[in-house]
DNA sequence: ATATATTGCAACTGAATGGTTGCATAATTA
DNA sequence: TAATTATGCAACCATTCAGTTGCAATATAT
């Protein structure tokens, strides 16, 4: 089964907790609350999640505490650095056709 | 059917397909030489990279060029960027530690 | 004109995915 | 101690997904 960060991001639910844990650590039953799905399904997403090392847990009694682990996020965004660089000298050609329109 | 660019990076061939067109525009045929994959699998990849408009085509004859369309790509860039801020903070306060470290 | 090459599309297949329900386990509360 | 609460896990289901094969359409070459 594969199980890395991409296919970990593609769900949307699965962004909106780490979105929500992001902001704070939650348990399965406080993110529950948040989406229009079952308790269960929530916690199958944490699992992928944890697999792929994107988040932690804490475990506090018999709560469980669920924390992003941010730096595995960088990984995609290392995948998207060489892409940035293209796309921020698209816009910076834009820049210079404006800024040559406007001395005209 | 859901089409987005994160269920679109998903796929690791088609991360592949987007690598290789960053750096030029290539035919169906072309690309499916750099993958394991038959011509046919790879048209479809392609096709899921138009439907959520990460490649444009460029008829040349007979031939399709897809070329990549980079500033798409900054959606991904985008969500990401509140998490860059708490990674990168995370690793200024590890810079402080090492810091304060030295100076001990 | 005929043969070849490039491509997209449709049908089919097996595997993966996201969801539900039910249950077992462990911690807390009454 | 008994009831409640929080959680993970397994089984099952419908849908999606990635791949293959076959075919039709169009452009190029002989």
């Amino acid at each position: 089964m594969r199980r890395d960060v991409f296919q970990a991001i593609a769900d949307p639910t699965r962004r909106g907790i780490l979105v929500l844990i992001a902001l704070q650590a939650m348990t399965p039953n406080e993110l529950a609350l948040h989406f229009v799905t079952s308790r269960q399904a929530v916690s199958k997403h944490i699992r992928v999640l944890t697999e792929c090392d994107l988040v932690r847990q804490e475990l506090s009694g018999r709560e469980i505490y669920y924390h992003i682990n941010v730096t595995k996020m960088a990984e995609v965004s290392d995948w998207l650095e060489p892409f940035r660089a293209m796309w921020e000298d698209k816009f910076n050609k834009l820049d210079q056709v404006l800024i040559n329109l406007k001395e005209k």
